[in-house]
DNA sequence: CCCTATTTTTGACTTAAGTCAAGGAAACCT
DNA sequence: AGGTTTCCTTGACTTAAGTCAAAAATAGGG
């Protein structure tokens, strides 16, 4: 349950979901949001030529589509299970209620939607830098511990950290391989050695 | 007072900053937040070369700071009046015990929130598409009312859509051209004209 | 361990967009 | 109106990054 409260938890209901299955299609009005509790679910658009464009991919642990139920809009995108998943559904209005009664409940999701505004907010400044490069340093040392030098070992995909990032992987690739050549970084598959921070940081103010 | 709720204005305090003093500085933990009833606030950053970088600028009837005080992190940004204004100010924990004893200012900032992640994430969007004749396209369509064809007046300076679009005008005056030569809008300085808004739209899909 | 599928890297090329520098237009102020 | 400032546009040039195609590396599955 990932440290989900358990009083929270005890107002959603659990769903199963088969992979490929969709939890929701965009244009449907938000009646409720969802928790993941075990699997995968990918969340994408469709464009006018009918390719899927991915948004997101959820693991356990994270809640999504609550600020649109909260707001009452409509889901902008469709929600489909890449593996077999356990959700937890929460219903709009079963929430508000319980928001009204019980404070613990409303300062939860208030947090929770306070601390996803924060990381939007850093996500906008990562793309608003205008190179690849740049937007590179930042995620690696938002993934650095502090210290002189670090070390980390990258979580997803370069492919998927290269659209992370609104680039494309050869991109990312060339990237990678330019700032190993300047000594700024050493990379071997996923795992990443930063020497010197400090200089890594000088990159973002160019 | 712009149709704030006059319970919740009851729940802050008034405060006027002269032209130029600063509202908070980067780094200082986020005790509270605000809103702007009169004037106009500047949030920006500054780089390590002593630049100011703006982030964004408030206009009367704005919240801001709310997200960063809820979760109680520290200020990333300065804050600084760009004429005389007067804000109402929230300190923290007041806010939480009307929160917790009021069901109705719990909701009201939850929606001000879950308002503010949606905003958040239509930024992103617009940020992640390539091109710049892209994200005009789309801020365009975003402020047009929805029809065959339609026109809009320019809220802001030209120079400021460019930074909002993560670009410069110079490049951004180039894509006003480009669009007009090819027919898509009709340019005369802060109006402009969509004769077809389905064709402009189609622009996002390349 | 080999075979296959996926992911990553590389090369050659094209295009978008930033930089620098200079004109021109509009807004502003007495 | 004249002068000043700010904003917008344009041109010439450079650089970053995307596209297409193919090779190399890595990860998985029997």
């Amino acid at each position: 349950m990932n440290a989900l409260d358990k009083k929270i938890a005890a107002l959603g209901t659990r769903r199963r979901y088969k992979k490929d299955s969709f939890l929701f299609l965009a244009g449907e009005e938000a009646r409720g949001f969802h928790y993941v509790s075990s699997g995968e679910v990918r969340v994408f658009r469709m464009d006018d030529s009918g390719r899927e464009v991915e948004i997101v991919r959820l693991r356990p642990g994270e809640f999504f589509g609550e600020a649109i139920a909260i707001a009452l809009e409509k889901f902008p995108a469709f929600a489909r299970a890449t593996e077999d998943a356990e959700v937890l559904y929460f219903e709009r209005l079963r929430m508000l209620r319980s928001i009204r009664s019980d404070p613990a409940v409303a300062e939860f999701f208030l947090i929770l939607l306070a601390d996803k505004c924060i990381l939007l907010n850093k996500r906008i400044e990562t793309l608003n830098l205008r190179t690849v490069r740049q937007r590179l340093a930042q995620y690696l040392l938002a993934h650095c511990a502090a210290g002189r030098s670090c070390d980390l070992n990258l979580t997803i995909k370069k492919s998927e950290l290269a659209k992370y990032l609104g680039t494309i992987s050869e991109t990312l690739s060339r990237t990678f391989r330019r700032m190993e050549q300047e000594g700024l970084i050493e990379v071997r598959g996923r795992h990443i050695h930063v020497p010197d921070c400090a200089r890594l940081r000088q990159e973002l103010n160019r």
